[in-house]
DNA sequence: CTTGGGTCCTGTGCGC
DNA sequence: TGCGCACAGGACCCAA
């Protein structure tokens, strides 16, 4: 099965804040046009007006969300979904550095969503052709009581996770390590492709059921997740560096699974021998070595 | 409470 | 060459 595109999980949606820095950050926001307001959460009536006029003091990122900080303590609250992606445009004259930014500056396609205008031609474009991505605008002082965000599980890269935790956090769940590990109230960020591929380097079954789990299978497991989320951001930011979209979807990791989309190539694992197989759990595909992961 | 399945959306790629 | 359909999946929603 080919390849076909990056889905943003936590590792790209970090590429996309670090492309989205120095094109956003410290910029006024004087114009919103939002030319489709049914996203996955209807983007509010009053968006483009509570957010122009703001400065964006800082990005940063929760799980697979992006969190634009506002003055006035507002905060932009953007999710790619699927299939989302902000391209930065501009500026129109001093400042373009081909290469760096997309120019000159398209007419909008059918899927360009939301646009924040930031200077003379310089702007954000929102575009999400399957529309699961969306975007909205919360206080930042109540963002830890945001139904998006307050049942949300811990940061994978966060201090705070440790083994001790992530095996709480799946302490007497009779689910599947795949589905716990996909759902984002016990880790948040993983999607399909990390959970499979930390689950590979973990050499735990995507089968497994999740409370299973005992001391050494916890802390290879936690080792994992941080592992393979480090080693994807490293790989995204060294291509973001060389493009121009800030979209998360021009890394080079994809080349770097070892088990997603490999079904039927033999295991990467020196020695092994044993070949990818492709699981359907959750409606999801489960990419896995059978030998290697129990 | 937990768990699992359905659903949303549209571009892509395959078989016939 | 064109058509129809399976597939991709994040997260919400609801039923059991």
């Amino acid at each position: 099965m080919p390849y076909k595109a990056a889905m943003p999980e936590l590792p790209e949606v970090e590429t996309v804040r670090r492309g989205l820095l120095p094109a956003l950050a410290g910029q006024q926001i004087r114009k919103v046009l939002v030319r489709r307001s049914d996203l996955r959460i209807p983007v509010p009536a009053d968006f483009a007006r509570r957010l122009e006029g703001r400065r964006v003091t800082g990005i940063g990122r929760r799980g697979k969300y992006l969190l634009a900080s506002c003055d006035g303590g507002l905060t932009l609250v953007i999710h790619l979904g699927m299939s989302g992606r902000l391209t930065i445009h501009g500026p129109d004259s001093a400042g373009a550095r081909p290469g760096r930014f997309a120019h000159p500056a398209p007419l909008p396609g059918p899927h360009d969503h939301i646009e924040l205008l930031t200077g003379p031609g310089a702007r954000i474009v929102f575009s999400d052709h399957r529309r699961f991505g969306l975007m909205t605008l919360a206080e930042e002082a109540s963002l830890p009581q945001h139904p998006l965000f307050k049942q949300m599980g811990p940061e994978p890269l966060g201090p705070d996770f440790t083994p001790a935790l992530l095996a709480a956090r799946l302490r007497g769940k009779d689910t599947p390590l795949k589905a716990a590990l996909l759902d984002q109230h016990v880790v948040a960020g993983l999607g399909n492709i990390y959970v499979c591929e930390a689950l590979f380097r973990a050499g735990l079954s995507p089968e497994r059921r999740a409370g299973s789990l005992r001391g050494k299978s916890t802390v290879r497991l936690a080792e994992a997740i941080k592992t393979v989320l480090e080693e994807a951001i490293e790989a995204g930011g060294s291509t973001l560096r060389d493009y121009a979209k800030a979209d998360g979807s021009l890394g080079y990791f994809q080349n770097e699974f070892r088990v997603y989309a490999r079904a039927g190539e033999e295991c990467s694992s020196p020695g092994c021998g044993a070949t990818i197989k492709r699981v359907v759990q959750s409606n999801r595909s489960s990419f896995h070595c059978p030998r290697c992961q129990r």
